[in-house]
RNA sequence: GGCGGGUUGGCGGAGAGGUUACGUACCGGAUUGCAAAUCCGUGUAGACCGGUUCGAUUCCGGUACCCGCCUCCA
């Protein structure tokens, strides 16, 4: 079965077959970075990180090209240096805005890392690429599709028939949705900027326009051409984005003569506790805010992975709980039974691959996992959790080893457990073997009696130092 | 106003024109000194109104309600 997804160009889904299977392209829109990621932003990475396995594991991962780019030009950036300028810092406001791109892509690098993503083969900077950029505006120019005004240059949308297809707006429904800022240097009240003059006080290249900085959507437009060429397999992003960002992006490509996206994909919206997110609202969180509170990445990819791209997801606090209870059985069963290095050596499951390939059900993966769960298949289970970025190998490798070294300790004392509860059953008097239990219990580890005997299970944070004296 | 998504059992959430989703919760049983955990098992659905069909939760049409985008928020 080959891969089939869901298009957001034709509104169908088709099946997949790349440009050159020997180099699969994919361009995703990334983040400006500003700010922490909150954990809206971290949805469309899971997504496009489980497309990425997928291809890497179809094609070959040497013959897979993910590209998502950083925007460190942006408005919101300068207002952050500007801030701590007027605060006090003497440095150049050029300096501010490297720091401050700087520490946000730190940030992002390790909260994605977190929930399993890998990085993609190149993470453009906006900023490494005005050159090709202002190439691009000139041409569109040239080509009668933009215009200078005023230091601006602008797109002309009238001049591209098909603006408006991706996302199915009609250029003239929009004028009369009347919710557009009309510049007085524009032609036409959708024009959007290519390009826009800086004063001192801001960041600015020089350009046949004057000094000044290009606009959010060239960027994506520049950089997908110079990394990936013309014409490329896969744009992916939000809902968000598919007007007007990605509108623009075709407009101004086509208009350059690149044949651009072949699929697009968008992952729908992300809300908290049945509610958009905001921060007037008070359910406003980011990703480093749920890892400190102890939701590991782990259980948000689960939570992530568990609704398809292409639905609205809910975050709430119970569908977290819910996928650590799941992860902790699946971990149960890999550190009794599994073997990693046995596991290392199997293919993911072709059901994963089948699910996956169906317009990337990830949940229907996870009922896999769930199946395979379900018949003790340890090794499958620890394969096809790695495969869907779930766990590495090196945790996973960290978890069975922490379970096994403590499995001998618990066994000592469940021994202990045992004669106590001999004593008791003699005596009949469980006073002190229900004092011991408790013990145990507040350590978190559940205490399981049966025929057999008495057995130990530890949750997952488990505290063994509580016991030291038994 | 324009465009799009959604509505499934207590909760989360899929697929499939007719056969058990699955998970979780609840209930019953086994087990236990009592529990917990574990194992086994039962039950609970598909917003509403029409249509197509031998048969629809699944296809088509309509209604209602919820949500998102149209504002350089993924």
């Amino acid at each position: 079965m080959g891969i089939r997804l869901h298009n957001s160009a034709t509104r169908a889904k088709e099946d997949f077959a790349p440009i050159d299977p020997l180099n699969v392209r994919m361009y995703v829109c990334g983040p400006t970075v500003y700010d922490r990621a909150h954990i809206g932003n971290a949805r469309p990475v899971v997504v496009f990180d489980t497309l990425y396995r997928l291809l890497r594991h179809v094609y070959g991962p040497d013959h897979v090209t993910y590209v998502r780019n950083f925007t460190d030009v942006d408005d919101k950036i300068n207002a952050t240096a500007q801030a701590r300028k007027a605060a006090g810092d003497a440095r150049p406001l050029e300096a501010l805005i490297r720091e401050r791109t700087e520490e946000t892509i730190g940030w992002y690098h390790a909260d994605m890392d977190a929930l399993g993503a890998l990085r993609p083969d190149v993470e453009p900077r906006a900023t490494d690429y005005i050159g090709q950029m202002v190439a691009m505006i000139a041409g569109l120019i040239a080509g009668g599709h933009a215009y200078e005004k005023e230091g601006h240059v602008l797109f002309r949308v009238r001049s591209y028939a098909e603006y408006g297809r991706l996302s199915g707006r009609s250029v003239d429904d929009m004028i009369a949705g009347a919710r557009v800022e009309v510049a007085p240097f524009k032609e036409d009240p959708m024009d959007f900027v290519l390009w826009k003059p800086s004063d001192a006080d801001l960041p600015g290249w020089v350009s046949p326009w004057g000094r000044g900085r290009p606009g959010w959507h060239i960027e994506c437009s520049a950089m997908a051409h110079e990394l990936l060429g013309a014409e490329f397999d896969i744009h992916g992003g939000g809902l968000d984005l598919q007007f007007p960002h990605h509108e623009n992006e075709i407009a101004q490509s086509a208009c350059c003569g690149h044949g651009f996206a072949r699929f697009w994909l968008h992952n729908e919206m992300l809300q908290v506790e049945g509610k958009k997110m905001s921060k007037s609202l008070g359910n406003f969180f980011t990703v480093r805010d749920l890892l400190d509170q102890g939701v590991p990445g782990e259980v948000i990819r689960m939570v992530f992975l568990g609704t398809h791209y292409g639905k609205p997801m809910d975050w709430t606090a119970e569908k977290a709980v819910e996928a650590e209870m799941r992860l902790h059985g699946f971990l149960e069963l890999i550190g009794l039974y599994g073997d990693l290095q046995q596991a290392k050596t199997l293919a993911p499951e072709p059901a994963v691959i089948d699910a996956l390939s169906d317009d990337l059900n990830t949940h229907a993966a996870l009922m896999v996992l769930q199946k395979l769960n379900g018949a003790d298949q340890a090794n499958a289970l620890a394969r096809n959790l790695e495969f869907l970025g779930i766990y590495s190998w090196e945790t996973l490798e960290t978890k069975v080893a922490n379970f096994r070294g403590s499995q001998i300790r618990l066994q000592e004392i469940a021994a202990v457990l045992l004669q106590v509860r001999e004593v008791a059953k003699a005596q009949k008097n469980f006073t002190a073997f229900d004092a011991l239990k408790q013990r145990i219990t507040t350590a978190n580890i559940a205490v399981m009696i049966g025929k057999d005997g008495i057995t130990l299970r530890p949750e997952i944070d488990m505290d063994l130092t509580k016991l030291a004296d038994l």
